[in-house]
DNA sequence: AAAACGGGGCA
DNA sequence: TGCCCAGTTTT
């Protein structure tokens, strides 16, 4: 889908509005640019299946997978885990490897087993109920600072201010475009001056949908963040081997580390490496000479 | 502050 | 091929 539209031509107008951008926005300047960010998320808005739903733990769920996962990608997979693991209660009561092997596919597995103690957790300190403050979520496992706000927004309608991949790009697009290496301190105060007190769940997700808007349109803005990373190789990594790895014991349960490393055409020690640093992290375990979820 | 962590879609 | 993704955890 291409934006070639009007909301280029009201970016650029804004843009001059802002030059002399001095660490305070007017009051029209504000309402301008939420101007735009709205008029996207009318006439572009995205749907996703965590946008029909109000349960906390889906909201929960999604957010997680989200994390370093083009949302595209997430939207099948995230409505197969939901049929699979439709609460909370059933999450928790599941063994690992349905999890992880629900998981397949996103990435990141480690998300998955952080998600499965997750649910044990509330269960057990939470009665089950997704808990609706950004201390008590960044403390469960895989949930850092953004995940915790986002959950506080989209699942509570909570007025916070949070920073992630697409907020740091609509922000850098309008505000510091002629600037690189920003940092979020200087991005901030700026989310907190145009955010909606009422409808932060609908502001959030109109901000999302105008990033990723932008990102597919023209050069990443993010790249001139301060935080911003270029990914590491994927192909003949130490992660792809643990991707395949994890994938054949899911399939095979009980394999020794030569019989991995047969399969996976990798060298023994090298996966035997990789296969006791899973088991320490707690993705698999190790019986004996065999390794198992 | 930097490294590690998956995997797929698309130019 | 190379790029990059609604980040978190560990070192």
């Amino acid at each position: 889908m291409a934006y070639p539209d009007e909301s280029a031509i009201d970016s650029f107008r804004l843009r001059e509005d802002v030059a002399s951008y001095s660490g305070s926005l007017s009051g029209t300047t504000i309402e301008h640019f939420r101007t735009i960010i709205l008029d996207h998320y009318r006439s572009h808005r995205r749907d996703f299946p965590w946008r029909r739903t109000a349960d906390p733990y889906h909201i929960l769920v999604s957010e997680v997978m989200l994390q370093q996962t083009q949302a595209d990608r997430v939207a099948d997979k995230f409505e197969a885990f939901i049929l699979r693991f439709p609460t909370m209660e059933s999450l928790a009561a599941a063994e690992l490897s349905d999890v992880l092997s629900a998981w397949q596919g996103l990435g990141y597995n480690r998300r998955g087993m952080m998600l499965h103690r997750l649910a044990r957790m509330v269960m057990d300190e939470y009665g089950g109920s997704v808990p609706d403050t950004e201390d008590d979520l960044v403390r469960l496992p895989g949930i850092g600072r953004a995940t915790a706000a986002a959950i506080c927004v989209y699942a509570f309608n909570r007025p916070l201010v949070y920073i992630e991949t697409n907020i740091r790009a609509v922000f850098i697009h309008f505000f510091f475009h002629d600037q690189s290496d920003v940092p979020d301190g200087l991005i901030r105060p700026l989310v907190e001056a145009t955010l909606d007190p009422v409808s932060p769940y609908h502001w959030y997700s109109a901000l999302m949908d105008y990033g990723a808007m932008l990102k597919k349109s023209r050069a990443n803005p993010g790249r001139k963040s301060a935080h911003y990373q270029k990914q590491s190789r994927f192909e003949g990594s130490r992660r792809q081997a643990r991707g395949m790895a994890l994938k054949l014991l899911l399939e095979k349960p009980g394999l020794t580390a030569d019989q991995i490393a047969l399969a996976l055409e990798i060298d023994p020690g090298y996966i035997e490496v990789i296969l006791d640093d899973m088991a320490a992290e707690g993705i698999i375990r190790k019986e004996g000479e065999v390794y198992r979820i």
